[in-house]
RNA sequence: GUGGGCGUAGCUCAGUCCGGUUAGAGCCCUGGAUUGUGGCUCCAGUGGUCAUGGGUUCAAAUCCCAUCGCUCACCCCA
């Protein structure tokens, strides 16, 4: 117990962090350059907030939310999601008054309690953009655009975008009426979570994938034909737009995501090599939850996407990254005497940017050599009593085992040099 | 919440079906092979409550039951 991570979190080691540390400035530098400026929210909010924002019906809300009681009986959560928590600050803060159209970033952990399995835990890392204050699609062809710049910039190779649009309060709510009445004499022939989405949230029926329930769905009403005017051009601009800067989608209007609070686009990006969890990333526009949660009415469109994945299709097709290039100096000291002054050294070279270790066991020099040549360091100073008498070291080159004899006071400079020499 | 697979050394695994010496291998780790010098090689060594608890048996890593853990899939999502 004590030498366990709870049930579906990951320590990040450090054979695996370039990883990490490779995505997220990809992330940030592609975004910053798309005019998008980090936000940092806290990891816990009200319950309340995730509740209203993303909705009493939802699966997020009703089953996988890690909530606990403060010391004065109030309900927190651990966010389970990016986009309430930053739609709130935006409010409190009252950001939008800065600027008409606000572009935010942020990147951290989320928390769903589920049962964990291939590319899903309980504790994961999302990047997330929105962009609160437009109501015109180009905004959402801009965050589409800008997912895509990213999953490029990392390297991934084949993903699809699929795009849907799900309306607004005004054309929805007719479909949904004639989805039900379409669903009322075949409820029988649903399972039963679609018997169940019949009464709460008919939408999400589409979704289902059990081959007795696509059949009925197959011959459902289509809600493209329920879109009214302004969620019907909102979509074709859309989709013109993102031809026009040859982005491949493939419309999918069965494609209805968890969250309650999307409005006319809705779309998401996979991945095939993840298998069965082959979503990267998502997201869609939510008109209405800025005003849900307090504001005044303010249009929004956002996308999320998972990190832990990003990396596991990273791997999946071998990209290469840069990874930490090692230490550069290992200083061995002949016998317990000398082992202040390595320290010295080491400390020395470090303000001179060279990275360097030394023994920490008051091994032998043989041992000592074997380290250094396992950390794969280019080059070794070997301190001597015979050399220090002359206030002199070694200094060794492993690469090609050629060594000399060097002032303390010119160690840094020496290394230097060889290694300018070692670029030509 | 439902269903499948799996738990033997730090890692990858053999041994389990058909119970029988002291539970093995490779990698890793530590040390040595003459003076104060790495890699290659050779030699030696450390490391295991066989997931846990119970049962059957003269005898259990091996058979039976339970529990826990991991993992994959459904659901949903990133």
């Amino acid at each position: 117990m004590l030498t366990k991570a709870p049930k579906g979190t990951n320590d990040i080691l450090p054979s695996r962090i370039d990883y990490w540390y490779y995505v997220e400035e990809i992330i940030k530098n592609t975004l910053q350059k798309f005019g998008y400026r980090e936000i940092r929210t806290p990891s816990f909010e009200h319950t309340e907030l995730f509740i209203r924002g993303i909705g009493e019906t939802t699966d997020i809300v009703n089953k996988e939310m890690f909530t606990f009681q403060d010391q004065k009986g109030r309900s927190l959560t651990l966010r389970p999601e990016g986009t309430a928590p930053v739609v709130r600050a935006y409010l409190e803060h009252k950001i939008g008054r800065e600027n008409p159209v606000s572009k935010l970033f942020y990147l951290g952990s989320m928390f769903r309690c589920e049962k964990p399995q291939a590319g899903r835990f309980r504790q994961f890392n999302q990047f997330g953009l929105e962009a609160i204050g437009s109501p015109f699609s180009l905004v959402d062809a801009e965050i589409i655009a800008a997912a895509v710049a990213i999953y490029k910039k990392i390297g991934i190779k084949d993903f699809s975008l699929i795009l849907n649009s799900v309306g607004c309060r005004k054309c929805r709510p007719i479909y949904l009426k004639e989805l039900k009445e379409y669903f009322q004499d075949k409820k029988d022939l649903l399972c039963s979570d679609c018997q169940e989405r019949y009464h709460k949230n008919p939408l999400r029926i589409l979704d289902c994938k059990k081959t007795n329930c696509q059949i009925q769905i197959k011959k459902s009403p289509s809600i493209y034909d329920y879109l009214c005017e302004d969620c019907s051009e909102h979509f074709s601009k859309l989709k013109k737009y993102l031809d026009h800067l040859t982005i491949n989608y493939q419309i999918n209007p069965l494609l209805v995501r968890g969250l309650d609070y999307y409005t006319k686009t809705a779309f998401e990006i996979t991945s095939g090599e993840l298998g069965s969890q082959n979503a990267i990333g998502g997201g869609g526009r939510y008109d209405y939850l800025v005003e849900e949660l307090g504001g005044s009415p303010t249009p929004a469109v956002g996308f999320a996407a998972g990190i832990e994945r990003i990396i596991s299709t990273m791997e999946k097709q071998q990209i290469k990254i840069p990874f930490w290039e090692g230490l550069k100096v290992f200083i061995a000291a002949t016998s317990e005497k000398e082992t202040s002054i390595a320290l010295q050294v080491a400390l020395n070279l470090r303000e001179n940017n060279i990275s360097t270790e030394i023994d920490f066991l008051n091994k032998s020099l043989k041992a000592q050599m074997r380290q250094a040549n396992k950390l794969q360091v280019s080059y070794v100073i070997i301190l001597g009593q015979d050399e220090l008498v002359q206030k002199s070291a070694i200094l060794k080159n492993m690469l090609d085992g050629q060594q000399k004899i060097v002032n303390l006071d010119d160690l840094a400079n020496e290394i230097i040099s060889w290694q300018q020499k070692e670029r030509l």
